[in-house]
DNA sequence: AACTATTTATAAGC
DNA sequence: TGCTTATAAATAGTT
């Protein structure tokens, strides 16, 4: 019974068990998070996407109200991590604003790359680093996911293709056999008493041509600078 | 002293004891949030609006695409006020191709942040890889020369100010040392013979009020998150 | 910021 | 889900 000891946080691969802990801890957060909202007289959002794709909330105030704050903050604040991504989807209506918008993510692309940062505070330029590692972090792992995903599937097809190859190969010397056997009855046939046959008629045989190069299948990855 | 009995949940006036507790509280939330989302396999965002009018976010992943998670699910009921969208397409081209360079731009910047990044190959992940370092590294590059120019003008700022100190401090010894000389004078005129005069008239004693703040000037580097 | 008595959260079991 | 309980974790008040 109970919490008998320190427990790991990692995620829980029972997946009912994932859900009752989902829910008890969700309500301990909302719990907390009200708490703090109401002692600190904060506003304060939390909100869940459990892996079953339904959506929970907790809001102390208005859910939209908050969001539109912190977006206005993202925007004034941090104009260097958030260039106002958000707005594509507003409506930008006139040419000058949508100019502007593409001089803006131009200069923010520069500065990415780690041109045009002369005139930078250390403030500034620190959170174009702790950017620059928070994406490089993202694409690193995305990037081993996909690795991952696609060594599984070439695995798969080279287990395919040997199985393929390993029935071809017997359909080939079920062929080579039936030949032999052929020219074996031809000769025998043909010379009925000639000791020498023996030699071609050595059915039992390895005919190697057929057997030797099942491992050697080449399976090139796509790319190979990693 | 501790938790002598079940805390009230109500708004604590002292303010400074509400930022103390606001700092522990939100720790103590951002854990909780990171535990349910790793134990879980959640999406979580907690965002937070203390008083100060300051801004605390945590995201298990990336802020902008849960909180666009979150206004699908609400949007299926917004789905009706979205009918001008393509009506605004018809305008002339430069607009168009304009908002086809924002739309592009914001894709790559989002890219660069390790967002967006279903449907890439491994070249191109690779590559986004590869952009990232380089731009990470030039800009470290960069913070470091300004820290160094910023470390530089402090301490040539740093001397200066000591200088002057040492001056200011002379003046201001001469001032005493002229004070006491006067007082000097004075009890030696009235009282020419007392031989308590030479302990007040101490004249090479040191005066240790201007002497000893010296070398604890300080000047705070305006960062420090290094 | 560190400490600690106490409250609070919660894992496991039913 | 909800209840129970032993234990882990959070934290209020103090230094």
């Amino acid at each position: 019974m109970m919490v008998r000891e320190r427990v790991q946080i990692k995620k829980i691969d029972n997946a009912s068990a994932r859900r009752v802990t989902f829910s008890k801890r969700r309500r301990g957060l909302f719990k907390k998070a009200e708490e703090l909202s109401v002692l600190c007289d904060a506003d304060v959002a939390v909100i869940l996407f459990p892996s079953n794709d339904k959506l929970f909330h907790y809001c102390s105030s208005s859910m939209e109200e908050v969001l539109e704050r912190r977006s206005l903050h993202s925007k004034n604040i941090d104009k260097l991590n958030q260039p106002s991504l958000e707005l594509q989807l507003v409506e930008d209506t006139d040419y000058a604003n949508l100019s502007k918008e593409v001089a803006e993510r131009t200069l923010h692309l520069r500065r990415l790359r780690g041109e045009e940062l002369q005139g930078l505070s250390i403030e500034e330029l620190h959170q174009l680093e702790k950017s620059l590692e928070a994406g490089l972090s993202r694409v690193v792992a995305k990037k081993g996911e996909v690795i991952t995903n696609e060594i599984c599937h070439l695995q798969d097809k080279e287990e395919k293709l040997m199985e393929e190859n390993d029935k071809l190969r017997r359909e080939l010397l079920k062929i080579s056999k039936a030949r032999k056997q052929i020219i074996c009855d031809y000769l025998s046939a043909d010379d009925g008493e000639s000791s020498d046959t023996t030699k071609i008629c050595n059915s039992a045989g390895t005919p190697q041509d057929y057997e030797s190069s099942g491992t050697s299948l080449k399976l090139g990855l796509p790319f190979s600078g990693w």
